[in-house]
DNA sequence: CGCCATTTGTACGTATGTATT
DNA sequence: CAATACATACGTACAAATGGC
């Protein structure tokens, strides 16, 4: 496990070469894989992995903090650093600043967020029924009671009690990457809708409505009736982005368009 | 845009306090953001942020890295800092890691990524067939002669072929999220599979023909048919998966499970 | 071609805050 | 409280890459 690289006087042009700290950042990924190490486990401290790469503090710090980023590895100051949750969250914070970026067409992302939502829980639909317990739908109508009481005057509140419902409506699924994702896109939602403006407030009453019709078709099985539900609930979010950039389009002719992958 | 904290004599404990690094990040995207800058717009060079900033250049480092991880901002070394593509690269890296960390469990992130893509194709399957033109469908069969012609000797050739395919099959969507995840699931597919032991090579022959019946479906106008070849394109990859997994679990008894969101 | 200014990459030293023991 | 171990932050110096002259 070093890197050593102090001769390299011409070297083909071809394939860049990587940095330094990128070789660290490998390096330590593949300290992690080989040693078959599980979330939470301890890393070497920085001065360890100095000596063990042969590289300086600053190019170690600097791949760490990379890879802190992506959360395969999580630092904990004064502690030290260990294996991450491997979490989406670089996903979630990488989408919020693109809807922030977009200038006028934050609502084209935000309506393709609801969309991918909505794609995911109606594709789903089926298999949400089968693995959804009694317990779960108790659970549902625990949470829909709860945003009744928090109502318009615990925003805070109302927002996490839907978060907790679309969670619970996808955690009995074996897949568990489309729950993780589709609560990233929950929160991505979060981050980026308060800080656009036109978008009128959101409708407690239909969405706790909405909400119940959701229990009420999958307590009794209808997967039709849980699609319509779903749509029905969706369908006002995207209606009132639509809304507002079709209103916005027309006071600003066009913008510019996305990147690739 | 200043960040300016040096008294800080006791201040309240709760709320942990963001490192530098990470509120000399926000300023960056703060910065970006305000002056409305499009991706591959040029960014103040490192000196101008550590002045800009009353920062010291390692912070200053370090935030532009964790930025860079994420695609918003690109580092071109000799030539300065520029506004990122915000593509989902963050998202490839750290669940083409995941799939490489799970010891024995790599088979179930796969079979997840695929359940995942199949998911968005098929349910985006009617949109799919009214946007695709028929240069589009041209294309996709020209893809899939050059499919053909590479065969089992030029694998590379083969695999961008088939990236190509399903780029093609969702580039029309106005949607371009669900574009850009479905090809990043592609992309960590194409990562992780070849590190793993167990997976029956390819069939180069059988995927030929689903692709040709893709698009015959497609050409037809045949939503149903369209469906049914997704299904049993996929349907394979799925078994091989499934199956390779159940022989890991009969030889190693179980598993640790996964993290959340 | 070499030279030079600009900019990022790497290295090292030092001081400080923080959590564990 | 002290000692220890670790992460955080700063500053400086030099190396390497890029582009223009």
């Amino acid at each position: 496990m070093n890197v050593s690289r102090p001769p390299r006087p011409q070297e083909f042009r071809t394939a860049a070469r990587p940095s330094l700290r990128q070789e660290v950042a490998e390096a330590i990924k593949s300290y992690i894989l080989d040693n078959r190490l599980k979330p939470g486990d301890p890393l070497p401290s920085e001065a360890e992995l100095c000596t063990a790469l042969g590289a300086s503090r600053s190019s170690i710090r600097e791949a760490v903090k990379t890879l802190a980023v992506l959360d395969i590895v999580e630092v904990r100051r004064g502690h030290g650093t260990y294996v991450g949750r491997l979490s989406l969250s670089a996903l979630v914070e990488g989408l919020a600043f693109r809807g922030l970026l977009e200038p006028k067409d934050d609502f084209r992302i935000l309506s393709e967020l609801v969309e991918v939502r909505e794609l995911i829980e109606r594709g789903l639909a089926e298999r949400i029924l089968a693995t959804l317990a009694p317990e779960d739908l108790d659970a549902l109508d625990t949470l829909v009671d709860e945003m009744d009481q928090r109502g318009a005057h615990d925003g805070d509140g109302f927002a996490a009690c839907d978060r907790s419902f679309h969670e619970r409506l996808v955690r009995r699924l074996d897949n568990k990457l489309v729950a993780q994702l589709s609560l990233a896109f929950w929160d991505v939602y979060a981050i980026v809708a308060p800080h656009l403006e036109g978008i009128s407030a959101e409708d407690e009453a239909g969405t706790i409505a909405d909400h119940r019709a959701i229990v009420r078709a999958a307590r009794a099985g209808d997967t039709e009736g849980f699609v319509r539900a779903l749509r029905d609930h969706y369908a006002p979010v995207r209606r009132r982005l639509t809304e507002a950039r079709a209103t916005m389009e027309t006071a600003q002719p066009a913008g510019t368009d996305t990147p690739s992958t």
